[in-house]
DNA sequence: CCGGTACCATACCACAGGGTATGGAGGCAC
DNA sequence: GTGCCTCCATACCCTGTGGTATGGTACCGG
């Protein structure tokens, strides 16, 4: 019998989250799940509002290092804008969802959510900028472009990532339409 | 004490929907919030299920009958679209939210809200389509305009239906500038 | 060998929520 | 009046969940 650590816990926490939303984050599942009783447990959290103030920290840290730091890695913006479009439909929307459904009934996971959510608009605004967009509409690309995120999100089972592959690039031609002639000729 | 009608509970249960999630739908809640006990509730419905689902259909109703038949009666597709954006602002996104919650993990809510939405979708790329943009643009153009409703109801308070309006009007000026170079000058 | 600490099982309590059984008050038909 | 139906209050049970208290096992330092 190994210990378990937190990570167990934070992985099986979203498992759940994934699987049934905050409701079925429980500590019941999460201790049949690990295999042990409630005594681990509360010997590794003070309670249950501990465990998911400290998941939804750890998913908040979790996205910011992979997709925000993997994007950051490439240098030109464009081919940067691919990678943030592929990191984005990598992500694991389920579990996602679940906690934008949570954001809006607890406060405190709204300000996680929401300082996730503008990172990434500043992510992709950053690279429109860096391509010549203006300033105001770059940033508004990057708020359209977190929403068609969120909003495909919603929609189709977990095998759907073709429809969001394909809305996605979708806004990119249209934006780069526009506002990149240079960049992407039609 | 005049009776209470199912509608009464229908009213309170979207009020608690919106509120609180599905999560929040609970016998308890509805009969305090109307003033009557247990015994009220299990005359007018079988049990919470029951009432959930009638629920459901009702908000799905609501949403058909308002929204698409509302868009319906405005003859010019270019007016219509206008229409359309604005009836999408002025939605109960609350209710919405927790709604596409929901429906990850109840098949039965599911189906109704992809009902909807699908129905919302193809409203809008009728109205494309009667504008003369090609019919696998349209469809898609439908797909995205409801992507960034459903993105944007993710965002923000309830008062900031400004931000929508700025997203929605945004995505409205890329498509225009696009396939629709005669109507919509730039 | 002994004490402390990490890790966890067991047992128990309190409370909220769904569900059921029963009865009572008021109206309406006959 | 009698009977029936609508609408609802009260009381009760069962389950699931959070939380606590306690004890037990194994390892590690001294």
């Amino acid at each position: 019998m190994e210990p378990r650590g937190p990570q167990d816990y934070f992985d099986a926490g979203m498992a759940l989250l994934a699987g049934g939303g905050v409701g079925a984050v429980t500590i019941a599942r999460l201790c049949s799940e690990l295999g042990v009783t409630k005594g681990s447990f509360y010997h590794h959290f003070r309670g249950v509002e501990d465990f998911k103030t400290q998941l939804l920290v750890h998913w908040a840290i979790d996205g910011e290092r992979q997709v925000l730091q993997a994007a950051a890695s490439v240098a030109d913006p464009v081919e940067r804008l691919d990678t943030i479009r592929e990191l984005g439909i990598a992500l694991n929307h389920e579990a996602e969802v679940a906690i934008r459904a949570w954001s809006r009934t607890d406060a405190h996971a709204w300000a996680v959510r929401e300082q996730v959510d503008v990172a990434r608009e500043r992510t992709v605004a950053a690279a429109y900028t860096e391509v010549g967009v203006p300033h105001e509409a770059a940033e508004l690309l990057g708020r359209l472009a977190v929403a068609v995120l969120v909003g495909a999100q919603h929609r189709g089972e977990t095998t759907d990532r073709d429809a969001l592959r394909q809305l996605y690039g979708r806004l990119q031609e249209m934006t780069a339409a526009i506002y990149l002639p240079a960049a992407a000729p039609r």
